[in-house]
DNA sequence: ATTAGGG
DNA sequence: CCCTAAT
């Protein structure tokens, strides 16, 4: 199925009329100067924040405005390893006095979203969330604890590939260029930042605001970036307003704003938050584009009031200066750019940076010839990178300086539907419809084809192996990795691959994989994405917050430890088992593995249930034996099966019993079919696997089988090999009674019922009875 | 956080 | 059972 993207006509916003799972979509309006006075000096443009996301694989369900000042984030749990988000970068265009997260309790699946709530004034806060590089983090306080103290968590290799400092995490020292081109650091700048690197602690620093492709995907630097920020009483991280910093926020808040001084905090909160050697780097970046005066003498919101009317409805880019622009280019790709064209910057920023990260990343990876080449990557790459290379940003300042700024969304539009029409042929012949829309670099081409159709993914995990097992298949061709996407292969993840390893003291190989860290090709080293361990209950945990000074971190950091540890025990123990990683054990393969015991148990609770009679629900007090030890990773009921692709997931089954059918009967004929979480906690409360989905999807299954096997009533438990037990038919019939009192019952399960006619349909009777006819006839099944 | 659905 | 989207 081809998504397809849409421009909104009125926020600007890119979108998907459907499934379009890696953009976030603010369910409501930003805050307006009704709501919230400075809201024009504060935000650029919200939304903004939304395309920096579509660098994350997934994650970000929906954010919306909480209140004038608070942005909610919703996003998808890391519930499952498959499904951990990559939070790479998260750049949130307004800055965060307060920045929170919370959920993710421990062993709560329910407990699925972290939300973040910001309180923002006008900044840019960077959270730099890499997870492979947290796993590898996690591996070596495992392993090497010793190592890791004395290594910078970064190693920089210039283009040559020579200098590495010891530690896995290896990252390319490119400039990206204007034009969002990485460009192998020349040898001045590697110096450069080589001499930074004797302050190990500020490596981290140096390398990102103003490096991308180094990027800040360090884990200290995340928490060094909050470090100066108190932690507030309820353990939460409050980001200390870096306005303040600068000089008061409460100045930001009052109600007469200084444009002047606003524009001071900005910058100096990008200092604060980048590195030291921002201007030097700055400098070089200009250089190059040195083609052009530096016009942005204007100040944020100069002439004076925004049109609110208009910041409504309308994208608010266009009333920004360049100047401004430019910030929030920054702020955007976390680079400078200075490109004056306004239209170019504006469609930039709304364009979002994905895809200049992944072009950017294909280019960088083959100029490096890290990996099997890619020019075999038709899609991806235009033929023209090899000549922009050389100087792309010339070549697009050149461009974006001719280019006319009327353009408007309709051609963003226009262009995307396009590519997405020629989704079939080539990028490359795509690109003749590209010339339509103006004020687009070269660069820009090269992502118009690819750049918005991202394609929906819905299991990171195997889509990601699938890429590192088939994006280069033997005969070098590229195969889709993307089953029904019919897109290329993810720039996103690259295939692994091995480097030497880094320093002496590494006795194991490092294996790293090509990774669009930040938009450049960094290599970050490669982990299995698929988890052998409990799922990691709480991402953040794996972020290392140590000097936010919260109780949480130690916890936190100690939980990841501990999941390693897990890790570890599960694998079979092999000292050099950093590559047996790679592969995912099985560890148990069977079917009835583990089912037996609670078989067992289920029909002695059974019993007990059906003695105590219908309307009793204390039976819902009753202490299962089971669960408890549940989840618990013995080992015992984990289980990985084989994907189609090779791989291997994990799978966790357990067998529904009968009493927890019967449980979950009686709590949807109590509580009503919807109300999982209700039934969840009140009869399964002692059952702390079987979640209110589990509930919820178990109840789906009785429904189809309810209307689905009435007509063969008794001869029930034959059909077929079933491989969990069979449910007996009363309770089915009590299932199909319940869904017809809610009327739950889809008009699909419904009609194939009606032939089977001549039913016990006295059975249709009020819940009462009905409740105890489960029961009844329960009892006499067993 | 919860729920509905799709897969 | 997992995953995503929408409440």
């Amino acid at each position: 199925m081809i998504v397809q993207y849409k421009y909104h006509p009125n926020s600007g916003h890119e979108y998907t009329d459907h499934s379009s799972r890696h953009q976030l979509q603010l369910n409501n309006n930003p805050p307006t100067q009704e709501t919230y006075p400075d809201a024009n000096l504060l935000f650029h443009k919200p939304i903004y924040i939304p395309f920096r996301f579509r660098n994350c694989i997934s994650s970000i369900n929906t954010a919306y405005w909480k209140s004038a000042t608070q942005l909610q984030f919703n996003s998808i749990p890391p519930k499952s390893y498959n499904s951990f988000p990559l939070f790479k970068n998260l750049i949130f265009v307004f800055s965060a006095t307060e920045l929170k997260f919370w959920g993710n309790q421990r062993l709560q699946r329910s407990n699925q979203s972290v939300f973040a709530f910001l309180h923002f004034y006008a900044f840019v806060i960077e959270l730099h969330v890499v997870e492979c590089y947290m796993e590898t983090l996690v591996a070596i306080e495992g392993s090497e604890k010793s190592k890791l103290e004395g290594t910078s968590a970064i190693v920089i290799t210039c283009s040559d590939s020579s200098k590495q400092i010891a530690d896995p995490v290896v990252y390319k020292l490119a400039r990206v260029e204007g034009d969002g081109r990485l460009v192998p650091a020349t040898d001045d700048e590697v110096m450069e930042v080589e001499d930074l690197l004797d302050d190990k602690s500020s490596v981290h620093f140096v390398l990102d605001t103003c490096q991308p492709a180094v990027c800040v995907s360090n884990h200290e630097t995340f928490g060094q970036e909050f470090m100066t920020m108190p932690a507030d009483s309820q353990g939460l991280f409050k980001v200390k307003d870096p306005c303040t910093l600068g000089g008061g926020s409460d100045t930001v808040f009052g109600t007469t704003v200084d444009l002047g001084k606003l524009n001071s905090q900005f910058e100096e909160i990008g200092r604060s938050v980048s590195s030291p050697v921002d201007g030097k780097i700055e400098e070089s970046g200009d250089r190059k584009g040195s083609g052009e005066s530096e016009p942005s003498t204007s100040t944020m919101c100069v002439n004076g009031k925004p049109d609110f009317s208009k910041l409504k409805g309308e994208i608010c880019l266009d009333n920004l200066s360049v100047r401004e622009l430019h910030a929030t280019f920054k702020a955007t790709f976390g680079r400078e750019t200075s490109v004056k064209d306004k239209q170019w910057l504006k469609r930039r920023i709304s364009m979002g940076l994905s895809n200049s990260c992944d072009v950017s990343t294909t280019t960088f990876i083959i100029e490096n010839n890290i990996i099997t080449k890619k020019p075999k990557v038709e899609e991806d790459c235009n033929l023209n990178n090899e000549n922009e290379k050389e100087d792309p940003f010339v070549i697009s300042v050149g461009q974006s300086q001719s280019q006319s700024q009327s353009v408007d969304n309709h051609n963003h539009n226009h262009m995307e539907n396009d590519q997405l029409g020629g989704s079939s042929r080539s990028v490359q012949s795509g690109t003749t419809p590209k010339n339509h829309h103006i004020g687009i670099g070269s660069e820009d081409d090269k992502e118009g084809g690819k750049r918005v159709r991202k394609p929906t993914k819905r299991y990171i995990e195997v889509s990601e192996s699938e890429s590192r097992d088939r994006e280069y298949s033997g005969s070098g061709r590229l195969v889709s990795s993307v089953k029904s996407s019919g897109h290329g292969p993810r720039t996103r993840v690259r295939p692994i691959h091995n480097i030497q390893p880094v320093t002496s003291t590494t006795t194991r190989p490092l294996v790293t994989r090509q990774d669009s860290l930040g938009g450049s090709g960094v290599e970050i080293p490669y982990v299995s994405r698929i988890r052998r361990g409990r799922p990691r209950e709480n991402f953040m945990a794996l972020m290392k917050f140590q000097s936010c000074g919260t109780g949480i971190t130690p916890k936190l950091v100690k939980t990841a430890h501990d999941d390693e540890v897990e890790n570890r025990e599960l694998k079979t123990a092999l000292p050099t088992g950093w590559v047996q990683l790679q592969q995912p054990v099985i560890i148990k393969e069977g079917v009835g593995g583990g089912s037996e015991e609670y078989s067992e148990e289920a029909s002695g609770e059974l019993k007990n249930d059906s003695e105590e009679g219908e309307g009793q629900m204390d039976s819902y007090d009753d202490v299962e034996a089971e669960d408890d030890s549940d989840d618990n990773d013995n080992g015992n009921n984990i289980l990985t099966v084989p994907t189609a692709k090779g791989g291997m997931r994990r799978k966790h089954h357990r067998p529904w019993t009968l009493s927890e059918v019967v449980k979950l009967v009686e709590g949807v004929s109590r509580y009503g079919a919807g109300r999982w979480s209700e039934i969840k906690r009140i009869a399964f409360s002692t059952c702390s696997h079987r979640t209110p989905v589990d509930l919820k999807d178990k109840w789906r299954n009785l429904l189809r089988a309810s209307f689905a096997q009435l007509p063969a009533e008794k001869g029930v438990q034959n059909s077929k090999k079933q491989s969990s037990i069979p449910i007996p038919a009363p309770i089915l019939l009590r299932v199909r009674e319940l869904a017809e009192m809610q009327s739950q019952v889809s008009p699909d399960l419904k009609q194939p019922h009606r032939f089977g006619g001549g039913h016990n349909h006295n059975h249709n009777h009020n819940s009462n009875s009905g409740s105890r006819n489960v029961n009844d006839i329960k009892s006499g099944f067993l």
